[in-house]
DNA sequence: CTGCATCCGAAATGATACTG
DNA sequence: CAGTATCATTTCGGATGCAG
């Protein structure tokens, strides 16, 4: 991989290979979703988790949610889903390899999120002070 | 950010402080946004751009999102905008310091994205045709 | 306990027309 | 050129009921 590529395949790129470029789109798509990056971060944290654990974990999210998120990052190959055949039914999930490598490249936004949360505030802050000014004006 | 919680307990970081918590899933849910992703991605690599080139790099945005993309993200502190009082108007986007460092943050989900693309397919026609077979049988 | 099916209102997005 | 405004459509997400 050429280090120009390091990051999403620029418009030449895409050019040359609307095909690939599309499909790039897609998984990052799929991939920044607010639900399955919360999910992912709870399964790398705390391994094997049943539905109901996952569920508490993450604040929020809905039983039809968590379902379509788990069964969406099972047929990306992100989770396996373990079944027990007992009574009451036992489901676990847990982070496959390529899952744990996306929760690794995920690491960094992470950091990111938590280190400019105050930023962010401020800068919301300045720029709805602003706005409310220009409507004064 | 969802309202009501339909269970009780917390992940342990919230559970030390829900505030923070809860305003680091909602930096995540905003920066985890495929628009803000590709619109960041393009910044990153061409540099400064006005509004019609970043909406040519960004392949099936809308004016309409892309508009709300930038809005917000000039709110957020990670593009400046910089108007020219000229005719036709001229507006240049541009990454913060702030943005540059989110860019360089989500480095590695896209060189993860483009690493497994091929593997992520496999997987999803393995499990259709799972699901296929399923509802015959 | 797990989780699918369905309904429904709310929110996100797209398409189009229009403006300074 | 760089938006804003509006309307139609799609998607999201919660609530409920039920099944294995």
């Amino acid at each position: 991989m050429p280090a120009k590529l390091l990051h999403k395949p620029s418009p030449a790129y895409e050019e040359l290979d609307p095909v690939v470029g599309a499909l790039v789109d897609e998984v990052i798509g799929r991939v920044a979703d607010k639900w399955t990056m919360l999910v992912l971060e709870v399964l790398e944290t705390q391994g094997k988790l049943r539905f109901t654990r996952i569920a508490e974990a993450v604040p929020g999210i809905s039983q039809k949610m968590l379902t379509q998120t788990l069964r969406q990052m099972e047929r990306d190959g992100l989770v396996t889903r373990t079944i027990y055949p007992v009574i009451p039914p036992r489901v676990e999930y847990e982070l496959t390899d390529m899952g744990k490598s996306l929760g690794e490249a995920f690491c960094g936004v992470w950091q990111w999120a938590e280190k400019n949360l105050k930023r962010i505030e401020k800068s919301r802050a300045k720029f709805d002070l602003r706005a409310a000014r220009a409507i004064e004006s």
